[in-house]
DNA sequence: TTTACTTTCAAACAATCGTTTGATACAGTG
DNA sequence: CACTGTATCAAACGATTGTTTGAAAGTAAA
């Protein structure tokens, strides 16, 4: 008894398999660290399929890419009907949630972040398709906060210093784990981390107008 | 015509070479990115030259980590004859020059940065030797202009958001050249950023003590 | 069943990695 | 000079990488 949409042949399965895999290992090692051979094996799948469906690794991880996810956050935002400093906060609660939640199982951010320190041929993909319309989308809503006072190169900054705090917590993870062993990224613990930087940015939004630098 | 500690063996001059060569490499690309042979090509040694004066790819980088230039930036912060605002400027100024500036002959940032992201067996010591005394010092100075109110995990989340913010010009700087092709880093830009984080952050804390929450 | 095509598989390939080796050149001491 | 320990070198080693190959297995239509 299997629905339409479940009925896959054996080719379109070992094809998600392989791509199910690659997020996972992608996401926990780096493109060069992160071997065909370690894939294939999650996947139950051959050496050989990788390239056979995907042509070569950076194929592979050029599919396993998908920013719908993340963009469904901002079309969700954009949409919802609250004050503009309202929905920085819940876009950084659900902005942390996908970043930082094991069980989220959007591990995009989490191999994007990657990219970052070692670019490979998929970068340039990464910032057109996802980077830059979230800098965007972020520039807006600071824009809606900040007024039009603010230099464009000022609202920039502001934009880096935002993402800049939550990226952190992803990418100096290992060194997190090492300073507090104690600390668990449970679902309360990022919602407050989430808090922390929009109660943070607001905060540091907030005293642009104060001076009349450019 | 050469003073004494300018006088080297051949053998002195060639484990220099090695670890200039390397802190450029590991600077530049992951620790499995790096080569050992391009390290050794860029010292004019051979191949066998790492591994005969340092044991192994992991010990060259654990003796070409240096920590004395940010740990020297803290003492003189410390020192300093100034409020904690203004302690806390300074403090970002010199640091994004130290990550920043492609001509500051200090790598160790980079290096340290690139740790991050994959980390090796050198990160224990990088925790333990740099990154611990910069959270620990840049705790004390935001407890010393936030006050005793504020509790340690907010605290704690402040330098978070600190570091966080100026790590993002480092980790992303491929992101952000490709969004802005027209960036540079130079002494001018770098120290307009590191007044941003400054001011950005000072609100940031600034805002703690109005809300109760712990 | 026969035919044509797709997918899987073990095995090998070529390249590159960190590392080791054994010979060679060199320095300093007697 | 001979002797000794150090440093350098070309070459190779063993392991691992992404990728390719050619045969075997599977699939679906005629």
């Amino acid at each position: 008894m299997m629905t339409e949409v479940e009925i896959k042949t054996a080719s379109e399965q070992t094809r998600m398999r392989l791509l199910d895999a690659a997020r996972e290992v992608f996401s926990e090692h780096s493109f060069q660290g992160a071997t065909v051979r370690e894939i294939c094996r999650r996947a139950d799948a051959n050496v050989a399929a990788v390239n056979y469906h995907f042509g070569s690794k950076d194929g592979l991880l050029a599919e396993a890419l998908n920013f719908a996810p993340l963009a469904a956050l901002q079309n969700a935002n954009v949409s919802a009907a609250a004050c503009p400093r309202l929905r920085l906060r819940l876009f950084l609660r659900d902005f942390m949630l996908m970043l930082l939640d094991e069980k989220n199982p959007s591990s995009q951010c989490r191999i994007m972040a990657r990219e970052l320190a070692d670019p490979t041929s998929a970068l340039d993909k990464i910032v057109r398709e996802a980077i830059a319309p979230l800098h965007a989308f972020l520039g807006k809503l600071v824009r809606e906060i900040v007024g039009e006072k603010v230099s464009e190169s000022e609202l920039r900054r502001c934009v880096h210093s935002i993402v800049g705090q939550c990226l952190f917590y992803r990418h100096s993870h290992p060194v997190l784990q090492r300073l507090y062993p104690k600390l668990r990224y449970d679902r309360k613990e990022i919602e407050a981390i989430g808090e922390h930087i929009a109660e943070f940015s607001l905060a540091g939004i907030g005293q642009l107008d104060k001076t009349d630098r450019v």
